[in-house]
DNA sequence: TACGATTCGTGTATTTATACACATTTTCAT
DNA sequence: ATGAAAATGTGTATAAATACACGAATCGTA
């Protein structure tokens, strides 16, 4: 993270936000080997020659989409480190469904299986700082085990919310998962 | 008209459209003398200068919006020439009502009451090749006459249409001002 | 398998939009 | 009325996006 933030183009945001979003819509119609530049260029209404000035191909875009997201959620829960479970994980889905289409693109369907472990590995280390084995009430447990446990259950949580289209309302899923979480961690 | 369309840079419409359509907004939100070109480059995001390369002021602005507007409407009405009025005519109300903001703020609110007798001015004019006054129903009478008569009524139409909120469908007002048309011209 | 069409990745010259700075004018609250 | 803040219009250097063209790779299909 660079610490001066160095005001960035406004065309260039133009431009990555414009690629993104096709690029997010078009992931929700297709798979990502049927996606073609051509095809991004044509919905973000961009050169095709421009990608290439910002991404190498499809999948540097994916990586660098997945990247954003989860540094955004990076950033949230530092914002609410202060705050209990119930209360932070508000925050948390709220920025799920803000984000619904990129989200369930990569939660349900077959397009991206990586992006899963990519997000239980961020899941993972969000919580490390939570843990606590030496003391409390997981004294002697293994951390790597907790971390694993709470880390997939959690996952496994935001993709049911997904796969059911969101048919729970967030504070409920967020309050419950948080309860959980503020009892055992 | 140029014949020749030479292909326009993506850039250009891209600018203008953003420009065009922050500006649209913002007729609806305040009267024109309360919009600074700053709102209108920060709607649009877009640099306050971008808009001085395309556009002399907000008036100018204003007046090039109209008059694509209008130009629309001219060529809608090239295509459905050989129409009857009740047919052409859901042509062109469908236009007004997919660009709601726009006609529905030049029409509705006092911001541009210059709007109206310049969309006087060219109904009139494409009333022109339709009225006889050598043979007919019409003969004996004024053109002149007759094509302010059915020029006012159309606008006032389509001006209580806006103000109702567009509350009679489409196709009923379309076909209503057709038949009273097809009587009379 | 062969072949025609599509996509790809890239080089290049050019156009467009941008940031920034400046003096000036307008707006508006005190 | 007046003084600070906001909006204006413009010059300039620079960065970004574009159009276009090209050979190579890939794909779909006959």
């Amino acid at each position: 993270m660079i610490l001066v933030m160095t005001k960035v183009d406004r065309r260039i945001i133009k431009t990555q936000e414009g690629i993104k979003n096709a690029f997010t819509e078009l992931m929700s119609e297709k798979n990502l080997d049927e996606i073609t530049m051509q095809d991004i260029s044509d919905r973000a209404n961009v050169g095709r020659r421009t990608i290439y000035l910002h991404y190498l191909d499809k999948y540097d875009l994916l990586d660098k989409l997945i990247e954003e997201h989860i540094n955004e959620l990076r950033i949230l829960c530092q914002s609410a480190s202060e705050l209990s479970y119930t209360e932070g994980n508000l925050i948390w889905f709220e920025y799920f469904e803000r984000n619904y289409t990129f989200f369930s693109t990569m939660l349900t369907s077959k397009g991206a299986p990586l992006f899963r472990s990519r997000f239980l590995d961020f899941v993972i280390e969000e919580l490390k700082s939570d843990v606590n084995v030496t003391e409390g009430k997981n004294q002697g447990l293994s951390k790597d085990l907790i971390l694993k446990f709470f880390g997939a259950a959690i996952v496994e949580i935001v993709e049911a919310w997904f796969n059911n289209g969101l048919s729970e309302p967030t504070e409920v899923v967020a309050e419950q998962v948080g309860i959980l979480l503020d009892r055992n961690l």
